[in-house]
DNA sequence: TTAATTAATCGCAATATTACGATAAATAAA
DNA sequence: TTTATTTATCGTAATATTGCGATTAATTAA
């Protein structure tokens, strides 16, 4: 069916999945990248440096906005794009957390 | 056209796509922390904790052990599922580095 | 105001993902 | 061998994602 059964799972389970998936595609790793390198960006830019066509990057864009992990400012006729610094961190804990499964305590296995 | 264009981006950021791909389903990310709850673990138990259907349970087994993120011993007429420690180890090293790029020094930004 | 610049949105085509019923394959038990 | 048990695979339907040309919207410059 192509639909996920996202009631099944339990809120934190659906969260990792949904920060997951803003990371799934290469283009959005290079963006998130290209803005912590540079700490400032215009759309523009990134079309440059990536090299999709200027609708796909801004599409790419609006997923990585509307989880919050950057957060873009009017300057003139172009966007300024950042980082925003506070939904990273938050997101970086909650998967270094489940990263993190394996320093658990564990019994012998297969 | 649905065809992610890899051959545009890094060696890396293909990597860290594709392993955030695997994390980006909620059945994909409970499945993974059951078997670290359990150590081992059998295919029909994720059945019956998840709530999927088996055809359904064994498709995500199929892709998290493609990126050899778990691994399967055949049991009798069930199978031991459990995870690969070393790729664990490899994948979190490749998305912490990622995660981790906040703390490298930044200049103000918009 | 008009023209130029930049980013967002629309609409569409192609491919990928999710889900599951039906079935097959593999093994163990009777 | 036959039957039961368990997992994998096939086939298919529905939805999601990716990509981009065409267009629109917003702002600045002339």
């Amino acid at each position: 069916m192509g639909i996920t059964k996202s009631e099944k799972f339990s809120e934190e389970q659906n969260q990792i999945a949904n920060i997951a998936k803003s990371f799934a595609h290469p283009a959005r790793v290079a963006i998130l990248q290209h803005l912590f390198k540079i700490n400032a960006c215009i759309c523009g830019d990134l079309v440059s440096e990536i090299g999709l066509a200027q609708p796909t990057i801004s599409q790419h864009l609006k997923e990585l906005k509307n989880l919050g992990l950057i957060k873009g400012n009017v300057e003139g006729t172009s966007v300024c794009y950042c980082i925003n610094e506070e939904v990273w961190t938050s997101t970086k804990q909650l998967l270094t957390t489940f990263l993190d499964q394996d320093s658990k305590p564990k019994s012998q296995c297969c």
